[in-house]
RNA sequence: GGGGGUGUAGCUCAGCAGGAUAGAGCAUCGGAUUUCUAAUCCGACGGUCGGGGGUUCGAGUCCCUCCACCCCUGCCA
């Protein structure tokens, strides 16, 4: 609604100045007015048009302002200022226009460009996750959420690299340090004493500690890769039994924050399907990667990568960038892998995997995972329009990788659908890590942050600091009396943990680097998760309360009881600015997700469900809705309520959080 | 060396394709409720938008340059 009347605007504009002027000019950005009373959508465009028309701005736009309208959904233009151009919206007719959007429920699968898959959490498979991972499952899921909202098919995909280093690391550790055999470790993985993801995590550091001291110890590890990757053996079957087990416990932490999967893409069949042997012929077949039979690369199928366009002096010559692919013992880098993988993404390999369920959750949705042979019953995945790589920006190089051997493959416009969702890494406040027991030198308690090696057993486990969120909300829910009854109060606890961390991971911009602090990320107050819930709860309240005396009242039936007359009143009287800012800014929902969307930035959303709690909070505060004396007023009040706690519902819906009955 | 990112209030961060008086949260201090629950609201304090040039009617935002910090630039992933 709100965006159709800022294209209806732009729209006019250009029509307008090629009538009046004879000027072609693009749709110009429009901009909110520093007050709500000058209007609500300005135009800064005047200025630019007087110095090719030779006139003042302000002549302009007032000449500009008789001619735009009549324009729908606008009751009057006005000039301001030097030359601004403020368009005012007809209120009563916007909101009744939003009540009726907020109250209808969303359709699902509208935008029908096609499948977009969106890729996330792709955690090895060896340990338990950490914060790093979550933000990384956080903002995936919200993406992945926000585009399903804006009417996009979506399909989820977390890779599994469970044939990688990081696993044999592992498999090591349990043959070679713990002298474990298969049925041991299957014995340990049932023992619900042990946490198995955590009792790896520590093995982990072990195993490095190990190589450390003797050295030698790599050639273990290069040999529990090799038959790994290969597929036989008992140290294969144990890498398999291993990253099994660990999957399913990443899984299950993160159902704890809401977020769940379609498909588990394994590397292992990528390896045993032939993918990247496919993807290798045709690789070579185009000439996208070549032999280097001599030099310091000798013997490797390389990638030259040719970012710059043109205009590049031979001062660069000699470091020409090069990516090897295809090393020279004729194993394939993990780039190697992830080109074939994103190849199959697009439909591109002519092959397809098998697939078999993995996984059901509470709801029902199902997970698959890909396998040698599959079950019929499988859905169609991959095939994707449009893909999104949800992976830290360390990695950006090697994503460039993956994006230049579609475009030398001739894919560009595939090429162009793929996107490198880069996020920063969530590092440890030098307190926190030293709460953790990390040794720090006075150089790095300096520093805003630290970075925590996994290799030496150092982080916050995801589940530990769910935990820590989980018993902190409990604490709150029992001491404010809101409920007796045990069972809800651990709901409306875990609501609230899962409230406050997911916001907390989204409120900043993908690109900063979060330095993690348990006192900030335990916040249930200001800019926080819980915030918004208790503002939803609120509002919600208020209907608790009305239907006690008006057993029959249904906040969705309020139109009924407002004529256009009653709004125009309404929204023009005393207050009228005030209920406009509030209605105004719930109309902005769609144009938020929008951005968020095209910047790939959920915070944008964050901050926008912030602004609007904290407009509600005020309103709440200014107007007290159950004692209003004026039926007509307080159906009124009811009516605003109704679309700003729609508005904020939908927000949160998009960010994973969930509303607590009662808080 | 090359590529990328960041630099805005004491701290953590917003600032949407340049636009009208730089904004939040936290912290500090001071207020508000016999009311739809104070996980709330209002106010105060606090800023040479890293430095310097430039483009423009207008620059936190665009260009150039310098400075600081971080990441990448592996036959690891």
């Amino acid at each position: 609604m709100y965006l159709d009347i800022q294209r209806r605007i732009q729209q006019r504009f250009v029509n307008v100045i090629r009538e009046a002027y004879g000027l072609e000019v693009t749709p110009p950005p429009l901009n909110d007015p520093p007050s709500g009373d000058l209007g609500d959508l300005s135009l800064a465009s005047c200025f630019e048009l007087a110095k090719q028309l030779r006139r003042s701005p302000k002549k302009i736009a007032e000449e500009l302002a008789m001619r735009i309208p009549p324009l729908a959904g606008i009751e009057r233009v006005s000039v301001a200022g030097a030359g601004y151009l403020n368009f005012h919206l007809d209120r009563a007719a916007a909101a009744a226009q939003l009540f009726a959007l907020r109250t209808a429920p969303p359709v699902p699968g509208a935008a029908g460009s096609g499948k977009i898959v969106v890729e996330h959490t792709s955690i090895n498979p060896n340990k338990a996750a950490h914060i790093g991972h979550l933000r990384n499952a956080v903002l995936g899921d919200t993406f992945a959420r926000l585009l399903r909202a804006s009417g996009e098919e979506v399909e989820v995909q977390n890779y599994i690299d469970n044939t990688g280093v990081q696993v044999a690391d592992v498999v090591v550790g349990f043959v070679h340090l713990e002298k474990k055999t298969l049925s041991d470790v299957e014995k340990l993985i049932q023992d619900s004493a042990v946490r198995f993801d955590y009792s790896c995590w520590d093995l982990y550091a072990r195993v490095f500690q190990f190589y450390e001291e003797k050295p030698e110890a790599l050639s273990l590890r290069s040999q529990a890769l090799k038959d790994i990757e290969e597929g036989h053996g008992d140290l294969a079957a144990l890498a398999d039994l291993i990253s099994t087990a660990i999957v399913r416990l990443h899984l299950a932490t993160m159902l704890r924050i809401n977020v769940e999967y379609d498909l588990l893409v394994q590397e292992s069949e990528i390896l045993r399907l032939d993918f990247w042997k496919s993807a290798f012929e045709l690789l070579k077949s185009t000439g996208a990667i070549r032999y280097e039979d001599s030099g310091k690369n000798q013997g490797c199928w390389v990638m030259t990568l040719r970012e710059a366009e043109e205009g590049k002096t031979e001062e660069a010559a000699g470091g020409e960038d090069v990516k090897i692919i295809v090393r020279s013992n004729g194993t394939v880098t993990y780039v190697g892998k992830d080109i074939a993988y994103h190849l199959w993404k697009f439909a591109l390999l002519g092959k397809d995997f098998g697939y078999q369920l993995f996984h059901t959750y509470p709801g029902g949705h199902q997970v698959w995972r890909t396998a040698l042979e599959g079950e019929p019953a499988a859905p169609p995945c991959g095939r994707a329009h449009a893909a999104y790589a949800v992976i830290d920006t360390r990695q950006s190089y090697l994503q460039n990788v993956v994006k230049a051997a579609l475009d030398a493959l001739g894919f560009h416009e595939q090429s162009a659908n793929l996107h490198h969702f880069a996020y920063e890494v969530v590092g440890l406040s030098p307190g926190c890590a030293e709460e953790l027991g990390v040794e720090l030198t006075a150089e790095d308690r300096a520093r805003p942050y630290v970075e925590v090696s996994g290799r030496k057993g150092q982080g916050v486990k995801a589940d530990d600091l769910l935990d820590r969120l989980l018993a902190k909300a409990l604490e709150e829910v029992r001491s404010r009396q809101i409920t007796q009854d045990p069972q809800e109060q651990e709901t409306c606890a875990r609501r609230i943990a899962v409230g406050a961390l997911r916001y907390f991971l989204l409120k900043v911009s993908r690109r900063v680097i979060i330095a993690f602090d348990f006192k900030e990320a335990l916040a249930f107050e200001g800019e926080t998760g819980p915030y918004l819930q208790y503002t939803s709860v609120r509002a919600r309240n208020i209907f608790r309360k009305f239907q006690e005396t008006h057993p029959e009242f249904q906040p969705a039936d309020l139109d009924f009881d407002l004529s256009m007359e009653q709004l125009r009143k309404l929204y023009s009287g005393e207050d009228g600015l005030a209920f406009w800012q509030l209605s105004l800014l719930a109309a902005q929902l769609e144009m938020a997700a929008q951005q968020a969307i095209a910047t790939q930035e959920p915070s944008i959303v964050a901050k926008y469900a912030f602004r609007i709690a904290q407009a509600f909070n005020n309103f709440y505060h200014r107007y007290h809705i159950l004692s209003e004396a004026d039926p007509g007023r307080q159906a009124f009040l009811l009516f605003l309520v109704h679309i700003v706690e729609r508005t904020l519902a939908q927000a949160l819906d998009q960010m994973g959080i969930e509303i607590p009955e009662h808080m």
